[in-house]
Order: structure tokens, then C-alpha cells, then sequence
DNA sequence: CTGAGTACGTACCGTGAGTACGTACCGCAG
DNA sequence: CTGCGGTACGTACTCACGGTACGTACTCAG
């Protein structure tokens, strides 16, 4: 605790942030690093293939040609390690969408380009089993949430943000969160349909044209003028009675 | 294989069948059921306290008050054990479900209460952990699919083709099926927003809200005559390209 | 009453996650 | 260059747990 070890790592690290331009600084902590990425590489593509319990560790350090004493000096465990490789691919998905949507300014033509490209990370089988098959059950929701918080959910948020703000009426924000993760949770259904389905490209047809119509929809509502409550609306019952209106329309149609 | 035997169990199942006004008949059986029941009824609560992997087969024993004998005589294996508790958990909230749309008769009316029963349904512990977060990776997501096409997905399924079908309009069958599955990602989604926050009304009302407003879009859309292709319709790329133009109107908007 | 079959109980094995400890190597003070 | 502290591993072991093989008591038809 009281030892001088904690001078000691604090140099090396002034070192390391002092010598960028030396990429030789540290031969050590070079190779340290690649079999600490070996590590997960390998991880990465077992953990994709066979499953969080489907793989061993003995199969992971085989694999990097490394033993379980440098896995567990770089990782805490297997959920540490499963963790590393949830974050990459996570990490790896939101630069491929938001390199998508930069593309576009308008906020409808960035979810459509936002849409497009989330369908098509999800039919990468490393999202699909890594991050929405097996992620869930070893990291619990609550781990996996906090992850995609700051990161896919973090982009359908702001989107959905830029869609739902109306100039002048502060939409309540709870309201735009949970739009968000009910959208969230539709595209990653509507992945899910894309890469289950022999037939890819009419599969992503019909989820482009399943959401466009959602989105017509929205687009309908806004220039109709009806537009979600703020949080103060939200707070007073008057304003959900008025929401329900449009339901109670249809019921005397049919 | 050709052995008597299976002319035995033949002759018992007849006689089970045979005489369901005679409780007695079979005491030898009903203790087994009586056991098997223990052991799921066990295993659905462990399971949902402490997940798949968290709970032991010893754990299960020891709370049915059995022995692995027992459990590996009614089950193939933990995996059959986890599939029999959640097939009980699916079947239970499809049930409640059910019950709830059937005091309705509109289709949009059938719809909120629909919602409302699933939003309800996955705020249960049992489901949340056995259902949506265990199962995918203990069943694999194929067999989670195939449990709730049948039950749940089902449901949601047969909604949506009231919901969308017109008259005279056969709209296209893997257009439905992709907008229930879309829809039924979104209602977990919801689902899980409610079950998660620390203030279940508020929430639950915004889901009702965030919902009520895709639903009356949809309805709008409708009443403005724009109707999902049919199936012939989405054959020919004209057909798209004429959905589309929908989103493309807010081109010139922004 | 008796043999066959069921419904368990008991004892054991293999696998795999995690741990304790040894060690070789690097970088630095002297 | 030379000990010396610390890092980056390797090795050997433990223990929990899923699964299996086999024994046994009880039941029930004939």
C-alpha cells in the first residue's frame, strides 16, 4: 500500500505519455499489449462461434498461444475478457453507423441511413451472438444497458431527439429516452429478421418499408399537428386524455 | 424398441385416459408428476433469482427435496429442465395476454390492451430473467424463436394482420411477419423500460404514449389512403419507390 | 406372489474456471 | 556491469459442477 511501487508505475506511465513520438518507448509493454489484443482476437472469434460457455478458456489461451497465467494477468476472469471483446464489437458497430449517417444532415435521411446500416451490423455474427445473443445473460441487462447507453443507444437517442423536437416545445425528455429504447429494441428486431432470413436483401426490404412506414406516420402526426406532450403536459392528466383522442377516433370507424 | 414395454405404457396412458374421474388411478404417476412439478417449481425460482449458470443442479435438488437420479430421470438434462420452466413462464404470460385483449373486440382497442398486458407481463422477474434474458443464450436465439412464434410472437402476429389488412388488400404476408416481429422487439423494449424504472406509472404512461403516437400514425396513414404493397406490389421495384416517396416529401420540408 | 418396470438414490468421472506460486525477462539505480 | 524490483507471463493444483453408471425400493399387472 505505503510501498514505493505506485512512483514506480506512475513513471512508467509519464514515460509512456511523455515519449509518444519513440514508438520503440517500451518493448515491453509493445508486446504486452499484442498479446493482450491476441487475446481477445481469438476470444472474439470463439466466443462467436461456440458461445460464452461453449468456449473454454484453455481453448482461448490455445488459441493465442499464450497460458491461463497471462489471460488472468490481463483480465480478471472470463467475464473480463468477454467484457473486452462485448466493448470492441459494440465500439466497432457505432463507428460503422455513425459513419453511415455522416453522410446526411437532415435528421429523417439520417435515420434511414442510421437504419440501413444498424440492419446491416446486426447481420454480422459477431454482434449478433456477442453483443444480443449471449451479452445479456453474462454481463446482465443492467451491464449490457450501461454499455449501450454511451454508445449504439447513445445514437438512436440523439436521432430520435432531432426527430421529436419541435421548435418551440420542449418534448419531455423521459418521453424521447423511452422512444428511443422502444426504437432501439424494433431495430434490433427488425437485424434480427434481416439475418435470420435466408433472402437478405428482400428482408431488408420489407423492414425499410415496415419502418418508413412508421416513419411516414410520425411525419403525418407532426404536420397534422399533433405533437407528444412536454413534461409539463406529462405531468397534468388533461394532456394524455388528449393524446388518446386519436385512438378513440378509430373506434367509430369500424 | 420392439419390446413389450412400450405396449405397458401404452396400456397406462389408456387407463390415465380412460378414467380422469378416478383421481386415485395411478398414485405411482401422480407422485412423479408431483416430483417433476417440484423440480420445475424450483428451478423456475432459482433460475430467476440467480440465472442459468448462477444456479446449480445440487441447488435444485436440494430445494425439491430430490436427487439427481430424480431430475435426470424427468429431464435430459439442465437444458430440458430450463426449456420445461420456460415454456411454463412463456405459456403463463401469453395466458394473461390473452385473457386481457379478449375483453375487447376492436382491433385498436385489442392492440392498447395488448400492450398494456405484455408491458405488465415483462415487469415479472420470471420472465424478464428466464424469458428475455437467459433464454436467448441458453436456448439459442432459433429456439427461442420457435417457442414464441407459437405463443407470444403469435399473438402480436395475428394483431398486426387485423391491424394492417384492408378490405380489398392483401397486403403482403412477410410484410406482416416483419412488422410483428419489429413491433414485438418493440414492445419488449418497452417492456423492459418499465420494468427497469424506479417509477413503473410514469413510465408505463410514457410507453402508452410513445405507442399511442406509432399507432396513430399508423392509423392516420391509413385514413390518408397510403397502404403497405401487397405482395405483388413488392415484387416490382415501382412499388417501393412509391413508399418511399413518403419519406421524401420531408426532403424539401427541412 | 412374482417378475418386470418405474422412480428414484448413490457413487463416481471429466471438464473447466479460478488460484497459488514459481520464473524469466526488462528497465533502472548504483 | 550488476544486483534489484517489478512486470509478464508459465505451471501445477484445487474445487465446483454437469453428467453418467449403477444400485435399489416400490408398484402393479397377471
Amino acid at each position: 500500500m505505503s510501498k514505493p511501487s505506485s512512483k514506480a508505475s506512475a513513471a512508467s506511465k509519464l514515460l509512456r505519455g511523455g515519449l509518444p513520438s519513440v514508438p520503440g518507448a517500451g518493448r515491453r509493454a509493445q508486446f504486452s499489449a499484442a498479446t493482450k489484443r491476441a487475446l481477445v482476437d481469438v476470444a472474439e472469434r470463439l466466443f462467436t462461434e461456440d458461445g460464452y460457455t461453449g468456449t473454454s478458456l484453455d481453448a482461448i489461451v490455445a488459441g493465442a498461444e499464450v497460458t491461463k497465467g497471462a489471460l488472468y494477468h490481463h483480465f480478471n476472469g472470463k467475464r473480463a475478457l468477454f467484457e473486452a471483446v462485448f466493448e470492441r464489437v459494440e465500439g466497432e458497430a457505432v463507428r460503422v453507423i455513425q459513419a453511415a449517417m455522416k453522410a446526411h444532415r437532415d435528421p429523417w435521411d439520417k435515420a434511414v441511413a442510421g437504419l440501413r446500416a444498424f440492419v446491416d451490423v446486426v447481420q454480422q455474427p459477431g454482434y449478433r451472438r456477442v453483443v444480443v445473443q449471449e451479452a445479456p445473460a453474462v454481463l446482465g441487462y443492467e451491464g449490457v444497458r450501461e454499455q449501450e447507453e454511451r454508445s449504439s443507444l447513445a445514437v438512436v437517442h440523439d436521432l430520435v431527439g432531432q426527430l421529436l423536437v419541435d421548435r418551440d416545445r420542449p418534448v419531455d425528455a423521459g418521453l424521447v429516452a423511452t422512444f428511443s429504447r422502444i426504437l432501439f429494441g424494433a431495430l434490433a428486431a427488425a437485424g434480427e429478421v434481416v439475418a435470420e432470413s435466408d433472402e437478405p436483401t428482400d428482408a431488408s426490404r420489407r423492414v425499410e418499408i415496415a419502418f418508413g412506414y412508421l416513419i411516414s406516420g410520425m411525419q403525418l402526426l407532426r404536420e397534422a399537428g399533433v405533437a407528444l406532450p412536454t413534461a409539463d403536459e406529462l405531468a397534468e392528466p388533461d394532456a394524455i386524455a388528449d393524446e388518446n383522442a386519436a385512438d378513440d377516433e378509430s373506434d367509430t370507424r369500424g
